[in-house]
DNA sequence: TATTTACGGTACCGATTTGGTCCGATATAG
DNA sequence: CTATATCGGACCAAATCGGTACCGTAAATA
């Protein structure tokens, strides 16, 4: 399917908490779960990565937990998405050269290319920062260039969740 | 992971030989499956999806097959992807209204909305005709925008692959 | 009308991924 | 030094996805 695993999901949740109010005191899994209600082993899980990656830097032992390793306005979510699943690539061909092994027969190589492009900047223009700000500060203008007058575009409804 | 299923890659990849020589004369699973070089069966059933969801037309019996049901100039890539593996939506919040059972708690939900937005766009910019005609047209335009100077985005490598 | 061709639907299997549990290592507190 | 809190890593169950096979139905041709 087309969309960030739970694990992806979750984790940007975790940031997004932990940037929204900038104590120096680590906090841990536990207090992290129940102020974002979810799962304990999950959240517990999802730090573990996100701590071994370098986005947050962790202390054993009593009084310890977790704090952000790096700034929320140089951290983009490309990057958060990028750590916790991988390149971020709609085809896989993206990702590397010569994975192909039908290359002469594929019809569509160089498009993907800029489509991909096109999706990870956008995603690399919206920060951490941004993101516990409320709103993505460029959103509008990323929208740029219409050419399709907007035809399947589902209604703007607000809908809630991570 | 963040990456479209095979399933819509080949999805597209078809769409894309059908397009790329507009011959009256229905090309049925077996040709298409060779010109692109992928397994039949898997082919036929892409095919099928594709037929039931309106994108090809399909003829049955002897010389029969499948043709684009639909102009490639107004078939964004957005739609295929659509018709293939349902609404695309980052987080299932996007997807519809009020099936986030932790609304309270969660601290990103507005900022979420756009960037799915601006994604979405970006892949209702492009049309199959695009794709066949070997470049996405609006691709650099898409990219407006630069807040963090090309930190993280990966070099520009050209690789190869559906 | 009989035969051949090719789509249409359903059911099935193996591999990968996802979500979740448990125990050991380590640092702080007293 | 001992006890306790907390991270770190290995491990397991379930769902999903990629891929396959089978049988029914429709159209074309002779």
């Amino acid at each position: 399917m087309f969309k960030l695993s739970k694990t992806t999901d979750y984790g940007i949740v975790l940031m997004a908490q932990l940037a929204s109010e900038p104590s120096p005191v680590p906090q841990n899994a536990r207090e992290l779960a129940a102020s974002s209600d979810l799962p304990v082993p999950m959240v517990s899980k999802i730090l573990k990565a996100l701590a071994k990656e370098g986005l947050l830097s962790s202390h054993r032992g009593a009084k310890g937990g977790f704090v952000l390793a790096r700034d929320p306005e140089a951290l983009p979510v490309a990057e958060m998405i990028r750590v916790l699943e991988g390149p971020l690539a709609l085809t896989d061909c993206a990702v590397g050269p010569a994975v192909c092994s039908h290359e002469s027969a594929c019809v569509v190589r160089a498009p993907w290319q800029q489509i991909n492009r096109a999706v990870e900047r956008a995603l690399q223009d919206v920060t951490l920062a941004d993101l516990v700000r409320g709103q993505a500060p460029s959103a509008n203008a990323m929208l740029q260039i219409d050419r399709s007058p907007e035809t399947t575009a589902p209604p703007s409804q607000s809908s809630l969740e991570r």
